[in-house]
DNA sequence: ACAGTCGTAACAGCTAATGTTGCGACAAGC
DNA sequence: GCTTGTCGCAACATTAGCTGTTACGACTGT
């Protein structure tokens, strides 16, 4: 399966600018992120600009610029970031479509297309279950 | 997240297979596994290549060569079939090490990898409920 | 010996994620 | 108003994995 990164990423993120306004500070900048997530400071935007998009976090423009998050961690679920950056689903139908003379090219889409909704729907169970104060705590927690 | 037909696929071919068998047929051929599911022929015998190597199925070569079932469709699940086809891990780390001088970076991977780890586990259990069996009884049941 | 099929290598094409550079837009501070 | 630091975004290169295709040797029933 396809290693991607994209939720681990977008996660750290928002642990590093929880942790570091919670520190005090107004805004983060995709350049500290970067260097903490060992990245280019524009896949964070990038990445950041999707959850922007879903409204979890706001960015200032200027001098003195950088991401806030805009809401709690304890309210935000690995589900909200992960509807956020991650744009498909987990599993994919043929490239073209089978033989529709066939039986089994016939039935198997709508019949693993149930399956695999269930499993998403799981999936999505699972990951509304942690927050990011989860996450951060879990983070903090790290024995050095 | 990567468009990854090979459960799909995987699925398709077993269920073609069984389906062929309880026709009264011995082996199917890549060929014809293809045909239906719109593919080429060496896409199928490389999948086949793998579930053979997890011992789902067998191949006979020479004059009058194809493949057959080795179970009961009843007892493959499609946890078999996934744990055959795919490879890595659904969701990954970061591509290079996070800044171990950071609190963040420090302890992020442990606590993303125990949250997959959680993760993939409900998925296996998803996919350990479903058996082809299930799916050929569903495919099979689709309205004309 | 022939014919049909698998086994596998080699390579091209496609798609998505990631990395990188560049530059305009914007706003705080002087 | 100028400078400076940062975002926003486009463009392109790189990488990785899956898929498609061709080719050819290996194997075996007839």
């Amino acid at each position: 399966m396809s290693a991607n990164s994209r939720l681990t990423i977008a996660a750290h993120a928002l642990a590093w600018i929880g942790l570091y306004q919670r520190q005090g500070h107004e805004v983060a900048t995709s350049e500290q992120i970067a260097t903490s997530a060992s990245t280019n400071p524009v896949v964070i935007r990038r990445l950041l600009g999707d959850l922007r998009r879903a409204g979890l976090v706001e960015s200032r423009r200027g001098v003195g610029a950088g991401w806030s998050v805009t809401r709690d961690l304890e309210s935000i679920t690995l589900l909200d970031v992960y509807e956020a950056v991650e744009p498909g689903p987990l599993f994919a139908m043929h490239r073209a479509a089978p033989d529709p003379e066939c039986v089994v090219g016939y039935g198997i889409q709508p019949a693993m297309q149930r399956i695999y909704d269930g499993i998403e729907e799981t999936l999505r169970r699972e990951l509304a279950h942690v927050t990011l104060e989860d996450v951060l705590r879990d983070v903090l927690a790290a024995p050095r």
